[in-house]
DNA sequence: TCGTTGTTTATAATTATTCTAAAGAAGATT
DNA sequence: AATCTTCTTTAGAATAATTATAAACAACGA
Protein backbone atom coordinates (compact mmCIF):
# COMPACT_ATOMS: atom_id res chain seq x y z
CA UNK A 1 0.00 0.00 0.00
CA UNK A 2 1.71 3.01 -1.35
CA UNK A 3 0.80 6.29 0.42
CA UNK A 4 -0.58 9.35 -1.74
CA UNK A 5 2.41 11.16 0.09
CA UNK A 6 4.45 8.79 -1.90
CA UNK A 7 2.88 9.16 -5.03
CA UNK A 8 3.33 13.15 -4.35
CA UNK A 9 7.23 12.84 -4.08
CA UNK A 10 7.06 10.50 -6.89
CA UNK A 11 5.33 13.00 -9.09
CA UNK A 12 7.06 16.06 -7.94
CA UNK A 13 10.48 14.09 -8.66
CA UNK A 14 9.48 13.62 -12.32
CA UNK A 15 8.70 17.53 -12.82
CA UNK A 16 5.26 16.41 -12.94
CA UNK A 17 2.66 18.54 -10.65
CA UNK A 18 1.14 16.40 -8.27
CA UNK A 19 -2.64 16.89 -9.93
CA UNK A 20 -5.74 15.37 -8.14
CA UNK A 21 -5.82 14.03 -11.32
CA UNK A 22 -2.96 12.17 -11.33
CA UNK A 23 -2.64 10.61 -7.74
CA UNK A 24 -5.75 9.09 -8.46
CA UNK A 25 -4.30 7.57 -11.39
CA UNK A 26 -1.01 6.42 -9.18
CA UNK A 27 -3.45 4.86 -7.07
CA UNK A 28 -5.14 2.62 -9.57
CA UNK A 29 -2.04 2.00 -11.65
CA UNK A 30 0.52 1.52 -8.73
CA UNK A 31 -1.24 0.42 -5.68
CA UNK A 32 -1.02 -3.35 -6.86
CA UNK A 33 0.13 -6.51 -5.45
CA UNK A 34 1.00 -7.89 -9.30
CA UNK A 35 1.57 -6.01 -12.22
CA UNK A 36 -1.23 -4.37 -14.24
CA UNK A 37 -2.14 -4.93 -18.43
CA UNK A 38 -4.28 -2.22 -19.49
CA UNK A 39 -5.83 -0.33 -22.19
CA UNK A 40 -6.40 3.55 -22.23
CA UNK A 41 -10.15 2.82 -21.99
CA UNK A 42 -9.64 0.07 -19.12
CA UNK A 43 -7.93 2.60 -16.96
CA UNK A 44 -10.44 5.36 -17.37
CA UNK A 45 -13.54 3.34 -16.82
CA UNK A 46 -11.45 2.03 -13.42
CA UNK A 47 -10.18 5.51 -12.15
CA UNK A 48 -14.41 6.40 -12.09
CA UNK A 49 -15.30 3.02 -10.18
CA UNK A 50 -12.18 2.56 -7.99
CA UNK A 51 -11.70 6.23 -6.86
CA UNK A 52 -15.26 7.25 -7.40
CA UNK A 53 -14.11 10.48 -9.23
CA UNK A 54 -14.17 10.83 -12.79
CA UNK A 55 -10.51 12.50 -14.85
CA UNK A 56 -11.47 13.26 -18.24
CA UNK A 57 -10.79 10.62 -21.00
CA UNK A 58 -7.65 13.83 -22.71
CA UNK A 59 -6.08 13.71 -18.96
CA UNK A 60 -6.11 9.77 -18.83
CA UNK A 61 -3.98 9.87 -22.29
CA UNK A 62 -1.83 12.82 -21.47
CA UNK A 63 -0.87 10.80 -17.70
CA UNK A 64 -0.39 7.64 -19.36
CA UNK A 65 1.75 9.21 -22.05
CA UNK A 66 3.78 11.53 -19.84
CA UNK A 67 4.49 8.30 -17.15
CA UNK A 68 5.26 6.36 -20.10
CA UNK A 69 7.96 9.09 -20.97
CA UNK A 70 9.13 8.74 -17.34
CA UNK A 71 9.52 5.03 -17.92
CA UNK A 72 6.52 4.19 -15.54
CA UNK A 73 5.06 2.65 -18.08
CA UNK A 74 5.59 0.37 -20.68
CA UNK A 75 3.69 -0.26 -24.46
CA UNK A 76 3.21 -3.71 -25.24
CA UNK A 77 3.19 -4.67 -28.79
CA UNK A 78 0.80 -6.10 -30.46
CA UNK A 79 -1.91 -5.70 -32.81
CA UNK A 80 -5.21 -4.81 -31.37
CA UNK A 81 -7.71 -2.04 -31.56
CA UNK A 82 -6.32 -0.41 -28.67
CA UNK A 83 -2.89 0.07 -27.39
CA UNK A 84 -1.65 -2.12 -24.19
CA UNK A 85 0.32 -0.92 -21.19
CA UNK A 86 2.00 -2.09 -18.47
CA UNK A 87 3.43 -1.25 -14.85
CA UNK A 88 5.66 -4.08 -15.16
CA UNK A 89 8.58 -1.45 -16.84
CA UNK A 90 11.27 -4.37 -16.34
CA UNK A 91 12.68 -6.32 -19.72
CA UNK A 92 10.43 -9.62 -19.56
CA UNK A 93 7.54 -11.43 -22.09
CA UNK A 94 3.68 -11.65 -22.82
CA UNK A 95 1.44 -14.05 -23.53
CA UNK A 96 -1.48 -12.94 -25.49
CA UNK A 97 -4.41 -14.60 -24.96
CA UNK A 98 -6.22 -13.74 -28.55
CA UNK A 99 -9.71 -14.67 -27.65
CA UNK A 100 -9.58 -12.95 -24.15
CA UNK A 101 -7.61 -10.56 -25.48
CA UNK A 102 -5.55 -10.68 -22.14
CA UNK A 103 -1.85 -10.32 -21.19
CA UNK A 104 0.07 -12.44 -19.09
CA UNK A 105 3.55 -11.54 -18.06
CA UNK A 106 6.23 -14.09 -18.76
CA UNK A 107 9.26 -14.59 -16.22
CA UNK A 108 12.65 -13.86 -18.05
CA UNK A 109 13.30 -17.60 -16.87
CA UNK A 110 9.88 -19.26 -18.67
CA UNK A 111 11.58 -18.02 -22.31
CA UNK A 112 15.24 -18.53 -21.63
CA UNK A 113 18.08 -16.06 -23.08
CA UNK A 114 17.56 -14.58 -26.40
CA UNK A 115 20.80 -13.69 -28.02
CA UNK A 116 20.93 -11.99 -31.25
CA UNK A 117 23.49 -13.06 -33.51
CA UNK A 118 22.67 -10.42 -36.49
CA UNK A 119 23.42 -6.86 -36.30
CA UNK A 120 22.49 -3.55 -38.12
CA UNK A 121 25.24 -1.00 -38.95
CA UNK A 122 24.68 2.28 -37.14
CA UNK A 123 21.70 0.67 -34.94
CA UNK A 124 21.77 -0.83 -31.50
CA UNK A 125 19.04 -3.10 -30.07
CA UNK A 126 16.85 -1.10 -27.99
CA UNK A 127 14.41 -3.90 -26.35
CA UNK A 128 13.86 -7.69 -27.28
CA UNK A 129 10.49 -8.85 -26.61
CA UNK A 130 8.74 -12.35 -27.17
CA UNK A 131 5.07 -12.48 -28.17
CA UNK A 132 3.19 -15.85 -27.43
CA UNK A 133 -0.21 -15.81 -28.62
CA UNK A 134 -2.64 -18.30 -26.85
CA UNK A 135 -5.45 -19.94 -28.74
CA UNK A 136 -7.98 -22.74 -26.70
CA UNK B 1 9.08 -13.71 -62.27
CA UNK B 2 5.66 -15.32 -61.44
CA UNK B 3 2.96 -15.55 -64.53
CA UNK B 4 -0.42 -13.94 -64.42
CA UNK B 5 -1.86 -17.74 -65.22
CA UNK B 6 -0.42 -19.23 -61.95
CA UNK B 7 -1.56 -15.66 -59.84
CA UNK B 8 -5.04 -16.76 -61.48
CA UNK B 9 -4.67 -20.54 -60.25
CA UNK B 10 -3.65 -19.63 -56.69
CA UNK B 11 -6.93 -17.34 -56.35
CA UNK B 12 -9.00 -20.29 -58.04
CA UNK B 13 -7.66 -22.65 -55.39
CA UNK B 14 -8.19 -20.35 -52.74
CA UNK B 15 -11.86 -19.86 -53.46
CA UNK B 16 -11.01 -16.15 -54.74
CA UNK B 17 -12.00 -15.08 -58.26
CA UNK B 18 -9.31 -14.00 -60.06
CA UNK B 19 -10.33 -10.03 -60.78
CA UNK B 20 -7.73 -7.29 -62.84
CA UNK B 21 -7.82 -6.09 -58.81
CA UNK B 22 -6.88 -9.16 -57.41
CA UNK B 23 -4.34 -10.25 -59.93
CA UNK B 24 -2.58 -6.49 -59.85
CA UNK B 25 -2.07 -7.09 -56.11
CA UNK B 26 -0.38 -10.41 -56.34
CA UNK B 27 1.89 -8.91 -58.67
CA UNK B 28 2.85 -6.11 -56.42
CA UNK B 29 2.86 -8.24 -53.08
CA UNK B 30 4.53 -11.53 -54.23
CA UNK B 31 6.52 -10.87 -57.60
CA UNK B 32 9.59 -10.19 -55.76
CA UNK B 33 12.64 -11.49 -54.66
CA UNK B 34 12.45 -10.73 -51.27
CA UNK B 35 10.40 -10.75 -48.51
CA UNK B 36 8.04 -7.36 -48.50
CA UNK B 37 7.05 -5.54 -45.15
CA UNK B 38 3.93 -3.25 -45.75
CA UNK B 39 1.01 -1.20 -43.98
CA UNK B 40 -2.06 -0.76 -46.46
CA UNK B 41 -1.49 2.66 -47.48
CA UNK B 42 1.98 1.44 -48.81
CA UNK B 43 0.50 -1.59 -51.08
CA UNK B 44 -2.57 1.17 -52.04
CA UNK B 45 0.22 3.77 -53.38
CA UNK B 46 2.46 1.03 -54.97
CA UNK B 47 0.05 -0.48 -57.22
CA UNK B 48 -0.44 2.55 -58.42
CA UNK B 49 2.70 2.89 -59.41
CA UNK B 50 3.53 -0.76 -60.32
CA UNK B 51 0.41 -1.14 -62.13
CA UNK B 52 -0.49 1.76 -63.46
CA UNK B 53 -4.05 1.08 -62.18
CA UNK B 54 -5.81 1.99 -59.34
CA UNK B 55 -7.75 -0.30 -57.09
CA UNK B 56 -10.03 1.54 -54.37
CA UNK B 57 -8.53 1.62 -50.90
CA UNK B 58 -12.23 -0.61 -49.75
CA UNK B 59 -10.59 -3.72 -52.28
CA UNK B 60 -7.05 -3.16 -50.73
CA UNK B 61 -8.12 -3.79 -47.46
CA UNK B 62 -10.44 -6.72 -48.39
CA UNK B 63 -7.92 -8.16 -50.52
CA UNK B 64 -5.11 -7.90 -48.11
CA UNK B 65 -7.54 -9.46 -45.66
CA UNK B 66 -8.99 -12.17 -47.85
CA UNK B 67 -5.52 -13.06 -48.22
CA UNK B 68 -4.16 -13.11 -44.76
CA UNK B 69 -7.44 -15.24 -43.89
CA UNK B 70 -5.94 -17.63 -46.77
CA UNK B 71 -2.46 -17.87 -44.96
CA UNK B 72 -0.62 -15.69 -47.54
CA UNK B 73 0.48 -13.02 -45.52
CA UNK B 74 1.13 -12.41 -41.94
CA UNK B 75 0.22 -9.87 -39.87
CA UNK B 76 3.16 -8.32 -37.41
CA UNK B 77 2.75 -7.43 -34.18
CA UNK B 78 4.14 -3.78 -33.28
CA UNK B 79 2.93 -0.39 -32.49
CA UNK B 80 2.33 1.16 -34.89
CA UNK B 81 -0.68 3.61 -36.07
CA UNK B 82 -0.78 1.67 -39.12
CA UNK B 83 -1.18 -2.58 -39.43
CA UNK B 84 1.73 -4.09 -40.93
CA UNK B 85 2.16 -7.10 -43.05
CA UNK B 86 4.03 -9.20 -44.38
CA UNK B 87 4.80 -11.93 -47.64
CA UNK B 88 7.07 -14.03 -45.80
CA UNK B 89 4.46 -16.50 -43.60
CA UNK B 90 6.75 -18.33 -42.19
CA UNK B 91 7.47 -18.73 -38.16
CA UNK B 92 10.60 -15.68 -37.47
CA UNK B 93 11.14 -12.81 -35.98
CA UNK B 94 11.75 -9.18 -36.71
CA UNK B 95 13.77 -6.01 -36.07
CA UNK B 96 11.98 -2.86 -35.94
CA UNK B 97 13.83 0.03 -37.07
CA UNK B 98 12.01 2.77 -35.17
CA UNK B 99 13.26 5.96 -36.14
CA UNK B 100 12.51 4.58 -40.26
CA UNK B 101 9.41 2.81 -39.06
CA UNK B 102 10.96 0.08 -41.08
CA UNK B 103 10.94 -4.18 -40.10
CA UNK B 104 13.15 -6.23 -41.58
CA UNK B 105 13.27 -9.97 -41.08
CA UNK B 106 15.33 -12.16 -38.80
CA UNK B 107 16.17 -15.56 -39.67
CA UNK B 108 15.50 -18.00 -37.49
CA UNK B 109 19.13 -18.65 -36.70
CA UNK B 110 20.12 -15.18 -36.08
CA UNK B 111 17.55 -15.82 -32.89
CA UNK B 112 17.85 -19.13 -31.57
CA UNK B 113 15.13 -21.33 -30.96
CA UNK B 114 13.18 -20.33 -28.15
CA UNK B 115 11.13 -22.55 -25.65
CA UNK B 116 8.56 -21.71 -23.11
CA UNK B 117 8.53 -22.98 -19.83
CA UNK B 118 5.04 -21.72 -18.73
CA UNK B 119 1.71 -22.90 -19.57
CA UNK B 120 -1.57 -22.09 -19.38
CA UNK B 121 -4.16 -24.74 -18.71
CA UNK B 122 -6.56 -24.90 -21.29
CA UNK B 123 -4.48 -22.96 -24.14
CA UNK B 124 -2.25 -23.95 -26.37
CA UNK B 125 0.71 -22.16 -28.34
CA UNK B 126 0.03 -20.22 -31.43
CA UNK B 127 2.94 -18.41 -32.37
CA UNK B 128 6.22 -17.41 -30.66
CA UNK B 129 7.36 -13.87 -31.83
CA UNK B 130 10.29 -11.59 -31.46
CA UNK B 131 10.28 -8.21 -31.77
CA UNK B 132 13.58 -6.73 -31.83
CA UNK B 133 13.48 -2.84 -31.45
CA UNK B 134 16.29 -1.20 -33.08
CA UNK B 135 17.51 2.71 -32.55
CA UNK B 136 20.19 5.03 -33.46
C1' DT C 1 -1.40 37.60 -2.90
C1' DC C 2 0.05 37.82 -7.58
C1' DG C 3 2.03 36.37 -11.72
C1' DT C 4 3.71 32.49 -14.18
C1' DT C 5 3.56 28.17 -15.82
C1' DG C 6 1.66 23.69 -16.07
C1' DT C 7 -2.76 21.02 -16.16
C1' DT C 8 -7.48 19.72 -17.03
C1' DT C 9 -11.33 19.59 -19.78
C1' DA C 10 -14.87 19.61 -23.37
C1' DT C 11 -14.90 19.45 -27.80
C1' DA C 12 -13.21 19.28 -32.44
C1' DA C 13 -10.01 17.23 -35.64
C1' DT C 14 -7.51 13.46 -37.39
C1' DT C 15 -6.80 8.99 -39.07
C1' DA C 16 -6.90 3.99 -39.75
C1' DT C 17 -10.19 0.78 -40.49
C1' DT C 18 -14.78 -1.16 -41.31
C1' DC C 19 -19.44 -0.91 -43.10
C1' DT C 20 -23.05 -0.17 -46.64
C1' DA C 21 -25.37 -0.64 -50.59
C1' DA C 22 -25.46 -0.08 -55.42
C1' DA C 23 -23.13 -1.15 -59.79
C1' DG C 24 -20.27 -4.32 -62.07
C1' DA C 25 -17.90 -8.69 -63.26
C1' DA C 26 -17.26 -13.78 -63.03
C1' DG C 27 -19.00 -18.29 -63.24
C1' DA C 28 -22.59 -21.51 -63.91
C1' DT C 29 -26.87 -22.91 -66.45
C1' DT C 30 -29.64 -23.03 -70.12
C1' DA D 1 -25.06 -16.21 -76.34
C1' DA D 2 -28.50 -14.90 -73.01
C1' DT D 3 -29.71 -15.37 -68.33
C1' DC D 4 -29.19 -16.04 -63.53
C1' DT D 5 -26.68 -16.21 -59.41
C1' DT D 6 -23.08 -15.15 -56.60
C1' DC D 7 -19.06 -12.66 -55.62
C1' DT D 8 -16.45 -8.36 -56.02
C1' DT D 9 -15.51 -3.55 -56.42
C1' DT D 10 -16.36 0.97 -55.25
C1' DA D 11 -17.48 5.59 -53.31
C1' DG D 12 -18.80 7.25 -49.56
C1' DA D 13 -20.50 7.03 -44.82
C1' DA D 14 -19.74 5.28 -40.22
C1' DT D 15 -16.86 3.94 -36.40
C1' DA D 16 -13.46 4.32 -33.04
C1' DA D 17 -8.89 5.27 -31.08
C1' DT D 18 -6.04 8.91 -30.56
C1' DT D 19 -4.37 13.71 -30.79
C1' DA D 20 -4.97 18.72 -31.05
C1' DT D 21 -7.11 23.10 -29.43
C1' DA D 22 -7.90 26.60 -26.48
C1' DA D 23 -10.22 28.31 -22.52
C1' DA D 24 -10.81 27.65 -17.50
C1' DC D 25 -8.35 26.19 -13.65
C1' DA D 26 -4.79 24.85 -10.21
C1' DA D 27 0.00 24.56 -8.45
C1' DC D 28 4.09 26.99 -7.49
C1' DG D 29 7.40 30.47 -6.43
C1' DA D 30 8.25 35.18 -5.40
MN1 LIG E 1 3.72 -7.41 -18.59
MN1 LIG F 1 9.09 -10.59 -42.05
ZN1 LIG G 1 3.24 6.63 -24.90
ZN1 LIG H 1 -6.24 -9.58 -41.44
Amino acid sequence: MISKQEFIEKLRNSSLRPTKQRINICEVLFNRDKTFHFTINDLFNLIKDKTGEKVSLATVYNTVHAFHKKGYLKEIPINSNQTYFDTNVTDHHHFFDVKEEKLIDLKNEDVGPIEIQKSIPGKKIKSVEVLVKLED
